[in-house]
DNA sequence: CTGTTAGCGCGTTCAC
DNA sequence: GTGAACGCGCTAACAG
């Protein structure tokens, strides 16, 4: 569109020159008018925003770039993108920068720690404004060790020094709402079967169901969490042997929701009525579980997303300057169906 | 680390002018021969090396793109992040593009077309050498319109121009796999339950289905395939009604592994054995819910790891060069477990 | 208010 | 083989 002569091996785009030719100014003036600098004429700038238009103007990105200390760039890296709770996360993360017209670089380090080296090398040679740390689980993890000072934020698994940013669900406050809910509701022989005991997600809601019960003076059938797998196949286990066994029940927490579903069909198959009999509760909010369950799980939401979008406007904040607000546990919620 | 006096205002990395400095060479030397040119001598070449590991000289990314035709950077533009199926093709796709040093610009267009056309601005502004178009369902969707001629390969959706690089999972095929697994294990009275009637996918395997049967001399139990709704609510509905029903069933394939789940749970409810009375088969082969449900479920896997990751590797090609291959149709796998 | 000059970091001529 | 000089597109500092 520009250059006539010579064949340039870049497509030559419309530069700011040639807005300012056609503008009648200089290149510093077309610069100063369209990045809104004062000491411009009002006529002069409406003229060269005239001309931008007209050509369609861009500026380019990489010139702007090379010597601005910003570049409009976070990274984001996950350690395990084939994971269900990141996906949430990611869209709250991407929504908050996509609103401040940041652009996000992602890359996936395959929970392994030498490709999220490598990529956290590329995104700093990218100069980066900030890196958004994803975790695959809500167990802390070392902090990432950059040579260059970017702010970081940890989403979802929080960084194992407290002095960094962090953003990681209230599991501890999500157990408790499970069974404050089953205590108000008069349950008082409450079973709590568990994920992997390996998961601080599992420890942390098993801590906060505790909390509540002591809070009542009660405590757990069977006197303790009983961990395990995260699927249903150990839910339907635990729910049939539970329901056999000696000591009644009239409430069992599923460490998530599929456990939860499990426990939900183990008690179908026994001919146990749900909440009749038993009241059952699960974590996650999973819709797919959730919704079309029989019956309908009630279930603790994580709210992911509004997690992802928590870290990611505070990563702006602290590109701005703001300080670590340190680990933050976001707010869960609990959602009433039909089962408890 | 360099500048003794001024306080400048981009945090000064080491440049090109230190390595050389430091190795005692012009700039343009160090360049040649950091960048593998001829015409430098093999000493001066390890002197400059050394130089530049020393100092820990990373190029600057943005004063290389100013004037290079390529950036190594992509844009991936998802429909809707919050979909259980692009997950698995992001993770290929970045896979693809992270082990060929490119990097990924992300960008979710929340199914909305105007906030695709300015993430697609964005994108082009920062010069992406290619794009890859991630759909939300299998529906063919109209091509992109841009201004720049960059590479554009869809995944999952197809671009309803037959010219542009699509790749979509074979749905037909799919339908076609589960329906000849069924007649070769000597099921004849075959029911398809299946998802959203506006779905490609959903017509897709009821066509591939409908192939298989009559190339058996075969037709589906009450003559066509029964549209509904994707969840589990669905494939209990209609399993109930067909087993009740007058006419007799001996498998019944779900839309989806989730349909075919309810269809599962209801066939259970009923008392009919699977696979002895009914065999039931999905598709997607989602773990979560194949892998424990009663009894396991034989399932199509739609390989969308690969499916990412050869829609990105023909992205690369494409980048140098190489012709659209049109819509291709990703290859599909029976899983056989113990359902069917 | 506007234009000239300088420089960001790098790659690439083209002389030496 | 090597280095000085130029340009990529833009913004900031200084003159006018």
């Amino acid at each position: 569109m520009t250059n006539a002569v010579g064949g340039k091996s870049i497509p030559s785009h419309v530069t700011l020159a040639d807005v300012a030719r056609a503008a009648g100014v200089s290149v510093a003036t077309a610069s100063k008018a369209l990045n809104g600098r004062a000491q411009v004429r009002e006529s002069t700038r409406v003229k060269v925003q005239e001309a931008a238009a007209a050509l369609a103007f861009t500026p380019n990105f990489f010139a702007q770039a090379l010597n601005s200390p910003r570049t409009g760039t976070i990274g984001m890296v996950t350690s395990d993108l084939d994971n269900r709770f990141v996906l949430p996360i990611l869209l709250g993360a991407e929504d908050a920068f996509g609103s401040g017209s940041l652009s996000v670089l992602l890359a996936d380090a395959r929970d392994d720690v030498l490709r999220e080296h490598l990529h956290l090398q590329t995104l700093l040679t990218r100069r980066v404004d900030g890196l958004l740390i994803v975790g695959r689980t809500t167990n802390p993890r070392p902090p990432v060790a950059l040579m260059a000072d970017v702010p970081v934020v940890y989403v979802y698994a929080p960084s194992t020094d407290p002095a960094d940013a962090s953003f990681t669900p209230d599991n501890v406050q999500a157990g408790r709402l499970a069974a404050e809910h089953l205590i108000a509701t008069g349950r008082t022989r409450i079973a709590l079967v568990n994920g992997e005991v390996s998961y601080a997600a599992a420890q942390d809601r098993a801590a906060g169901v505790n909390q509540a019960l002591q809070a009542a003076g009660l405590q757990l059938v069977g006197g303790r969490s009983l961990f395990g797998q995260w699927g249903e196949g150990w839910g339907r286990d635990c729910a049939r042997l539970l329901v056999r066994g000696g000591e009644p029940v009239d409430a069992i927490i599923g460490g998530s929701d599929h456990i939860a579903r499990g426990i939900l069909d183990a008690l179908r198959d026994e001919r146990i009525s749900v909440p009749d009999d038993v009241a059952v509760i699960g974590f996650d909010n999973w819709d797919l579980l959730v919704r079309e369950s029989r019956p309908t799980l009630t279930s603790v939401d994580m709210s992911l997303e509004q997690l992802g979008r928590a870290a990611a406007q505070h990563l702006v904040d602290a590109i701005g300057g703001a300080p670590s607000p340190g680990v933050v546990a976001g707010p869960v919620r609990l959602v009433v169906r039909d089962s408890a």
